[in-house]
DNA sequence: TTGTATGCGTTATCAT
DNA sequence: ATGATAACGCATACAA
């Protein structure tokens, strides 16, 4: 048992060439005679010689590795973007790397910093960070794509779902159900969860209801474990709040988390959703499946969301040049139990 | 904007040094006067200068990333030890990536191979490969971990629950409150489920229950998304034949995978359970918590299998020797809703 | 078509 | 205490 590994130039030995033809031949780059590449190819097979990736990547600046950057990976939506996203960029020659940030701001600039020294050949980001003036230089011409959430002062390629429109046509279908006095609420507050707020405003104002602000609740709860989420005290507190002092009778979710939240405490003070309350929510959340409370939720298609992100950076990667766009992938409104 | 990164040699000319003693203040490896070592950090600042890890790692052999290379990366309880080992390599100046096997022996192979290749420092592995005779080449001598399962053909440290206990004590509890014909039902049969099996075997011979070995069930269903997992046919037929052909009243559940899928069957047959049939799973999942019916669940502790994990890790990375051991952490037996 | 030679950014050996 | 230099394994410009 040698404990160092085949190089090319023991290839080249064995073959009996320069290690520049087995180069060439590994990499065809050049014009090299079938019958050299033959030996060569069999000199590798009969060593089990395996380019040394470390090698490669200092001498060319680049790897065949990309790094999915996400704000909180046990968020199970993210499981599903990035099967897809795993999916396209393997059957293109490239491995996944998955990086959690926690929604830790400090932390998710450190690990760009790393997919940078790392030369990964490009990234897909859930960014944590919003303002990214400060943070755009740390990947330099690194080919980025953000998805799920658009940061400001950067122009890259973003995969977003039509969240305002979705937002409206989710809170349009509750009033129609016969909602009056509507909260909305979720976790921390961002570019996305801005433009949920637009939609869900948008249909309020249109069928002339009152928009009480205070009703219109995020707090800025850190990401927690699911299992911490049920009996939050926080969302107790904001729940009692727009229930009995507000006297809403419809809740708008901003995302499965506080779904999540919101459910427990439905459940706990035995209150029956869409009857007692109505009750919508984005993400249509594996848990959900299993309730006994009807839901109206925003389905995303997750796998169009991957497919797409890896697929624009896959044309990144092979350079080709088109404008930064942001593409939106519709969504569809789907009543669960 | 200047396209390439400083270099050392860059450091080391604007504090009139040499690249070496540039490298020995960062390694601190050598003696190095305090007052050249004031030099060299502040040229270090002034070009905001970071190692080129790639070219260390050529020269070395060894990086400071730990690979967390996982069956199922969706499931929920890899995020929570996964959480927890993070915390612990980054305590001590490394990096985790995940990296998901999806349950494919041939890629978990591929992915292994990429650790090595990489020269990460370490890896901690959901084997999806049972036997290890033909894989425990590959990474040479790079530290490993195993977690969660335990592969034949291979000696390294392993971080298990105790199965064959826990299961005991969940079969055993059933029977207290009354199970006389009892069901064993998992997803793919691995070390891990054997175990369990063990155990639920035991419960039942020393209370002397007839064990009908028809109504031990394991099919080799691909892990799918749990969305999918509702409405399974599959899972369907085998619920149907234990319980209205075997007519058991008690069924144990290998994993929450499977328990999911029960969940969602008893739902649509309007069967209660703890009333209409005795139910006990593996895995306290979050999803659990906002159920309505009532749970019986083997909680297992995943920080303190993360943090085991990961320390043994270290301590193989700082060239510790000792024996290679079965961290065995206790479980509990928890009653939810 | 193939080989020679150089450099990528480090670390480490051996001088000085 | 510090510097010159070789080597890590590969890709590439250029020569042959």
């Amino acid at each position: 048992m040698k404990s160092t590994e085949p190089s090319m130039k023991d290839v080249a030995n064995l073959a009996g060439v320069s290690t520049a033809t087995v180069s060439h031949v590994i990499n065809d780059s050049c014009n090299v005679k079938e019958e050299t590449k033959k030996k060569v190819n069999s000199a590798i097979e009969q060593l089990n010689y395996k380019v040394n990736p470390t090698a490669r990547r200092l001498r060319t600046g680049h790897s065949k590795i990309v790094g999915f950057v996400v704000s909180n990976l046990a968020h199970y939506f993210y499981q599903e973007i990035g099967a897809k996203i795993e999916e396209v960029l393997n059957n293109n020659g490239y491995e996944l790397f998955y990086i959690n940030s926690h929604e830790d701001k400090a932390k998710e600039i450190q690990q760009l910093q790393l997919c940078k020294s790392e030369d990964f050949a490009g990234v897909i980001v859930v960014p944590v960070n919003e303002d990214w003036s400060q943070i755009k230089d740390i990947l330099g011409n690194t080919p980025t794509v953000f998805i799920d959430r658009k940061p400001k002062h950067i122009r890259r390629d973003v995969v977003l779902i039509t969240n305002a429109q979705s937002s409206f046509n989710l809170t349009n279908e509750l009033i129609t159900r016969g909602a009056k006095r509507l909260a909305f609420i979720s976790p921390l507050l961002d570019t996305t969860m801005q433009l949920r707020l637009d939609g869900f405003k948008d249909a309020i104002m249109q069928h002339n209801l009152p928009l009480d602000e205070d009703c219109v609740i995020f707090t800025n709860h850190k990401p927690k474990i699911y299992t911490e989420l049920a009996d939050d005290l926080e969302w107790e507190k904001v729940l009692d709040f727009v229930i009995n002092e507000k006297k809403v009778d419809c809740i708008v979710s901003g995302n499965s988390l506080f779904a999540f939240s919101a459910i427990s405490y439905f459940k706990k003070k035995n209150i029956k959703l869409q009857k007692d309350i109505l009750f919508g929510t984005f993400d249509n959340a594996f848990w959900m499946h299993n309730l006994d409370d009807q839901l109206l939720v925003v389905e995303q298609n997750t796998r169009a969301m991957g497919e797409k992100a890896a697929s624009v950076l896959l044309s990144r990667l092979k350079g080709e040049t088109f404008i930064y766009d942001e593409y939106c992938i519709e969504t569809k409104l789907i009543n669960l139990n």
